[in-house]
DNA sequence: CGCGACTTTGACAGATGTCAAGGCTTGTGG
DNA sequence: CCACAAGCCTTGACATCTGTCAAAGTCGCG
């Protein structure tokens, strides 16, 4: 994507489709939203704690982190965005920020203004409500996620966490052998799952030796995906990847 | 509350005021939106996992808790709701239930539904951003919750979560000596902690033994607040409880 | 008064964390 | 093209927190 690119949003309103229903000047209107792209380094922090923001972040390329505080030092992520995830529609109703987000490799993110995306709301219900799902959804995800960090054993965190990963990336169309970008290090993986790094890099090589999944070169490279799907207790539901889901009742 | 209350929704109101401006007329159609009371026993689900709901629920006096799913048998409780919360508010965009709600002791509940709900949030913009709003706000409690079961141990996980249930119930006028109505079995605690019933037990001696909480009566008695903070590592920002804080910007 | 649910205990097991050292990649600059 | 540094991965030995199992005690409701 060059930087003039004319419709660099675009990802975001195959998004929004994917899941909510749009009216071409609706469509149009998230097209032509504002959006400034900036380039983030490796382990920098793109919004800080408590910091109040006036715009959201959406990711053209990279991999981000959601950081949860902990005064010990202890560092826990709550959430990733690959590719295409607005990472902080939240707040445009919410703008304080009680988390930082940080850039886990080298990141392009596009500003979208908070007074832009409002008044799209504003002017269209129905954006307003796509936006709400959109947020109901990384709020689902969130929820799985409380599941696997309470009451799952390491080797099957480690296994939900990517089988999350590829459906978010691929859809639900997994296959054996396919390789998905995730340039995450194991010591990102601990935070994300509540464990050590020591201790991911052991069940990572075990879920390997047992011909369920190889992590290297920044990837995941699947290699069972039923067994991995078992290995991790996942089931896709939650992340609403079809429409039909969330139909109006 | 008897059941010919004629603004039994005023506690939601209230809430939604607490974070969100509203207009004398659209404060008047959240009063007016219809609300069916229901009660219902304890252990019993009002919301079943994959079952589409055409409303959503309001807790009036009781305990509520979502239950994530987890095949081999291990329940996590992913949310608690207290009275005055609107339980699942983000069904009305999501209304496939992707996990199940419990009363976790006698709980009145007032079944608002979704088209109503809809129609406010369509008619006028300020509803609509109030609803997704109180629906951020309860993601930030889940990202907490992630931290919490991530990244404490015990002690901290179960002191952090009856500061949560305070500030929640109280607002931040928490003292010494108060005491939270807190209907929640020892189990229950360990399904929302990630730990087991048996622990739970363990570490809830010792902190009554430190002089910082008792649990009795189905209540949380504070006996040291300051002391409370500290040993669940707490700091009641993600609450949202102020409305200056998430003011436009 | 009695049943069922909840709490409490003890002994023991196991998963995960801690610490510390060494090896490997990768990118950078000479 | 080589050398170096920084970050990352890997390993081993050991510590500890939390889980498991099973039984007894307590409380509250009918």
């Amino acid at each position: 994507m060059s930087l003039a690119d004319p419709t660099p949003l675009h990802p975001f309103l195959d998004k929004l489709l994917s899941r909510s229903d749009l009216s071409a000047e609706e469509q149009q209107t998230i097209l032509d939203l504002p959006a400034r792209p900036e380039q983030i380094e490796t382990n920098r922090d793109f919004v800080r704690l408590g910091e109040r923001t006036d715009h959201a972040c959406f990711v053209v390329a990279g991999l981000v982190g959601r950081f949860g505080q902990s005064r010990n030092g202890n560092r826990q992520i709550t959430a990733v965005h690959i590719p295409a995830d607005m990472v902080d529609l939240h707040s445009v109703v919410a703008p304080d920020a009680c988390s930082a987000l940080q850039a886990l490799s080298v990141t392009t993110i596009l500003r979208v203004p908070h007074v832009a995306l409002r008044a799209a709301a504003h002017r269209f219900p129905a954006i307003a409500e796509a936006f709400w799902r959109e947020c109901v959804v990384d709020a689902a995800v969130l929820s799985e996620w409380v599941v696997n960090v309470g009451r799952r054993n390491a080797r099957a965190r480690i296994a939900h966490l990517l089988c999350e990963i590829a459906c978010r990336s691929q859809g639900m169309a997994n296959k054996d052998g396919s390789s998905i970008p995730f340039p995450a290090t194991q010591t990102h993986i601990a935070d994300m799952t509540g464990l050590t790094s020591v201790h991911v890099n052991r069940t990572l090589q075990s879920l390997s030796q047992e011909g369920i999944v190889d992590l290297y070169n920044r990837q995941i490279h699947v290699r069972d995906w039923a067994g991995m799907t078992r290995a991790g207790d996942f089931d896709p539901t939650y992340l609403w990847l079809a429409k039909a889901a969330s139909r109006m009742n």
